[in-house]
DNA sequence: CTGTTAGCGCTTTCAA
DNA sequence: TTGAAAGCGCTAACAG
């Protein structure tokens, strides 16, 4: 049987208000009977409920997030950014993973608004009428991480993703490539798969490059997909010269098919990747990518949702943050 | 103002008990009335409040996980094991980072106490005894993963790492070397460095090769120390014949340090890594390595504290996994 | 500065 | 099969 704010109380001699005026640092106590209490609570081992204290104050410090799937490179570094500040604040997470299946992500969000978290932090592929729906339904706020969603009804923190592919594009352009692949990521995913098409399109456009759509390729952000991508490319007549994939990991599977074929990166064809995840940095040649700044979106995601917990005043409900190419060796440096 | 069990039962006409039984799916309630209040549920988009079903029934179904640092690939992959699990049986987690900080990691478990956690699922460097004291506190099962109490006083789940670093070294003395370096992890850490080391020194002690320090690095299991351990063993005027690292990206950056002097791997210096990470498979040569079941660990370990939490009767509390000697392109065949 | 007293929203005997 | 009522452990007015 734990102890409770009651035997403290009882054993201190004070009443349980004050136990919990000192127990939350609020107001004032007198010093000696602060320090008193604070005995009783040593001797007795006490420690707080914070459900029952959740129940009363209607305060968790605990907010939900919801992350396609933990052990991918990239959404580890953003819940790393997620729970730094969080932990700043004194709020704890709860994690799930969705899988981005829908289903899951629904009821994932409806177990957490159970719980009475604090706050929400979602990121996922799409977020359609039916997570508008459930997010409305929500007295918390809702902040979207790595996403947006189509209509700007709720705060978020994403880079532009169609500005980014098309700098990408453009960067290969202004090296004089003429044939320059794509390798996408699905094309029904609004954000990382089908902004990032208009970006690689448009680049294309502004250069007067005709499209040629066998020069594009969908992909699952995964290495084999790379390869197999590359594998398509390669096999065509006219190669490309440049290859710019949506992910590192795709752009390192290509740079190992096109060295398994005996060519040479950067010097036959040139490639580029996509988020600078660590692996960028561990791979030969050096992979150059464009850097998305993953632990900040999540920690800009987290402290902006602080700010709506304490309806603190927010200048812009739509935070974009800066892509930037890194030139490594996997390109030719334009200098 | 949200709408409670109690409203419910007033607009469906029945009581609080049995809007509470149908909720929960428990004992007997007429079908006709689960039908009634079903409906009502329903119509007023009731949501129940965990927190306040957390203080009546004392179950949370939320279990708290304290881990050194998601953004590591090798912690990810169990946390997605643990997840997956708790998912399973219906439970949350609530991760938090500690950085193997103990005051961190002293606060943080104390957080999750008060939090009511259902259980507690440990990973991080060493288990002292003021981890030992706190854990004695929680009236709550305590599961250790990836790690172990060196009085075996918790349950716990983990690999042989003696064993499996000894047969990484084994596999290169019957390959026939007997220069063989190796990059070890920091020897106050039990387990993933001292225990690995043991597991070196004594399978050269069964091969009569001796001891030789120049031979052996301290890393931090980063790409770059792999490096830096590198460097130092080609500086030597001896050089090894193979390297044995004990992390996947230190072996990475050994084999780039020895291709970028012109070496070949696995010609000139056989190189084997640890953990079997995502990244053993996304580089030239593809690494050899020793396969720890990161994902089993968390599941294994999760479903194990299910198993305390309900009480079920459990044979062993020490679980073993095991480990598997995986050989890719950085050794040369023994066959 | 401290105490009294209602709840917070739900589960859980105990009766009916 | 259903209801009444007593808490779960704490916070938050409101008094004093």
């Amino acid at each position: 049987m734990p102890v409770t704010i009651y035997d403290v109380a009882r054993e201190s001699g004070f009443s349980m208000a004050t136990v919990s005026r000192v127990i939350n640092g609020s107001s004032k106590v007198k010093p000696a009977t602060r320090k008193k209490i604070l005995e009783t609570i040593e001797r007795l081992g006490y420690r707080p409920n914070a459900v029952a204290r959740g129940l009363a104050s209607k305060k968790t410090t605990t907010i939900g997030v919801v992350i396609p799937d933990i052990s991918s490179s990239f959404f580890a570094e953003v819940v790393r950014g997620i729970e730094d500040i969080a932990n700043m604040y004194n709020y704890n997470i709860i994690l799930s993973n969705s899988d981005k299946n829908l289903e899951k992500e629904l009821n994932l969000i409806n177990t957490l608004l159970e719980k009475q978290v604090d706050g929400l932090l979602f990121m996922g592929g799409e977020v359609t009428e039916q997570h508008v729906d459930i997010f409305q339904s929500s007295t918390v706020p809702v902040v979207l991480a790595a996403t947006k969603d189509p209509k700007n009804i709720f705060p978020s923190v994403d880079i532009d993703h169609f500005q980014a592919a098309k700098d990408a594009v453009m960067a290969f352009i202004e090296a004089g490539h003429r044939k320059i692949a794509f390798i996408s990521g699905q094309l029904t995913d609004p954000l990382t798969g089908y902004a990032r098409f208009q970006g690689y399109k448009k680049a294309l456009d502004e250069a007067n490059i005709p499209f040629d759509e066998r020069y594009v390729k969908i992909g699952n952000y995964h290495y084999e997909s790379g390869m197999e991508a590359m594998r398509y490319f390669l096999s065509l007549d006219v190669k490309p010269t440049a290859v710019f994939a949506v992910s590192d990991e795709m752009a390192v599977g290509a740079i190992h098919e096109i060295q398994d074929q005996g060519l040479n990166v950067p010097n036959d064809i040139e490639v580029r990747g996509f988020d600078n995840t660590p692996i960028s940095s561990m791979v030969r040649p050096l992979l150059s990518t464009v850097s998305i700044p993953q632990y900040d979106i999540g920690a800009v995601a987290m402290r902006f949702l602080t700010k709506h917990i304490n309806e603190e005043p927010i200048e812009n409900q739509f935070v974009i943050l800066q892509h930037q190419l890194i030139e490594r060796k996997s390109t030719k440096q334009s200098s």
